[in-house]
DNA sequence: GTCTATAACGAGATAGAC
DNA sequence: GTCTATCTCGTTATAGAC
């Protein structure tokens, strides 16, 4: 919890704030290649060795900065998917498209931090367990979403595939036990296309190829949200609670 | 064409390929940010000044790296696409597959060089128009694929989206005006979205997600290929020459 | 205890004189 | 083409201020 603790703590939290934020920028600069903690510290007027106090080393101040945005795009893909409170209930094909949406606004706005998890990895480094869970939040935040139009209206769950029985049930097991199998299957198919079409955008391969972008995300979007069995209107498919 | 012209210009080919494996040796090691003349230039036994005579700056030994890049997975997806001559015709959803699985072989075995053109974009470099051409190899490998499909045995033309009229006009008449808008529009999304697929896995987000990786990712690219409208049996579609 | 500053190490890049 | 003087970097040890 953030209570009061003194000025002790407020300054140590606003010392490590400075850093990220200066880190950030630097990353927009230069790249997640070329972070360091030397020009971080000058830029803040710090010398090198103070910044040691906050990140035990280069590696854990690019840790923090990806936790950072795996959390950033993780809670504005739980924020649209949760759809606003008080308000009639969103149909959950809308909430997909939400999510979806979300996710490529935080990306437009924040294309540095996009890059840094989504992107190339970086030469030298290797993501300690601290940003499995971060990194896990989108991908959460669609299987609730698709859990949860099973359970209200049922899903038109797609045909499985003979190859992938064990794997999918596997995957089911870890990430949905409760959902079909060839669902899960279809849901991180989608999860790592939505990825695909945001990439593609922010990185620059649609130059010269798709200059409506944001109406051709949503179609596509629309689109993976039909492959996961995302009902669009009156039909019905097969219910959680057996039907 | 390459006939032989002289020891000069043999010798000048083999410097440049020496130059180029070089720097990827130091792509894969230190990352393209990081990609410096002067250690490509001691790693190979000359003086920096000696590598303008082959590269005028940094920025054009990594376009070449970009280009060779670019044409690699092209060509694998052109011949994946073109099946093997003399057999009897691979049927068109098989092929799809074919040039999907290329990409994947091709990425796995140089992921730094698919890193470089398909992940972060690289910090104070900006490609030039060289690029463009080797760039939509296999977008266009994916277009002739479906064109084929398309005149010989029709598609299932996926629905028109209202929002996309306008776009989807105007990339089919960019990338193949003989076919429908909205296959267009699903192929350019499918291209994304492969890419994604391949993406992810290489760039660790299937870690503890996806473990069947090569399953998994057959699965969904022939997924992607009904969603562009490939038959996959003896369902008929709306043909080309009208029908 | 908590922080910052100084100084140093070994490694690598860079610029310029020769 | 070569050599050297001068930068950068991550990191650590140490000493002193609050």
């Amino acid at each position: 919890m953030s209570t009061i603790r003194g000025a002790r703590e407020r300054a140590r939290i606003e010392v490590t704030a400075a850093i990220k934020d200066e880190a950030r920028r630097q990353l927009a600069a230069e790249g997640a290649a070329k972070l360091s903690l030397r020009a971080v510290a000058r830029e803040l007027g710090m010398v090198s060795s103070a910044l040691y106090r906050y990140f035990p080393s280069r590696d854990d101040l690019l840790t923090a900065l990806i936790v950072d945005a795996y959390d950033a795009v993780g809670e504005a893909a739980e924020t649209a998917a949760r759809g606003k409170a008080g308000l009639p209930a969103v149909p959950h094909p809308a909430r997909w498209l939400a999510v979806g949406c979300a996710v490529r606004d935080w990306a437009l706005a924040h294309p540095h931090e996009y890059a840094l998890i989504f992107g190339s990895p970086v030469p030298g480094y290797t993501a300690p367990q601290d940003t499995v869970g971060p990194a896990s939040r989108v991908g959460q935040a669609l299987i609730g979403l698709v859990r949860d139009a099973y359970l209200a209206e049922g899903l038109a769950v797609p045909p499985q595939d003979a190859g992938l029985r064990t794997e999918g049930a596997r995957m089911a097991a870890d990430l949905a036990e409760d959902l079909p199998p060839a669902v899960v299957v279809a849901l991180v198919a989608a999860w790592a296309q939505l990825f695909g079409l945001i990439s593609f955008e922010l990185f620059g391969q649609f130059n010269r190829v798709v200059e409506a972008r944001e109406q051709f995300f949503r179609h596509a979007v629309q689109e993976l949200g039909r492959s996961v069995g995302l009902l669009d209107g009156r039909h019905s498919g097969a219910r959680g609670a057996g039907g």
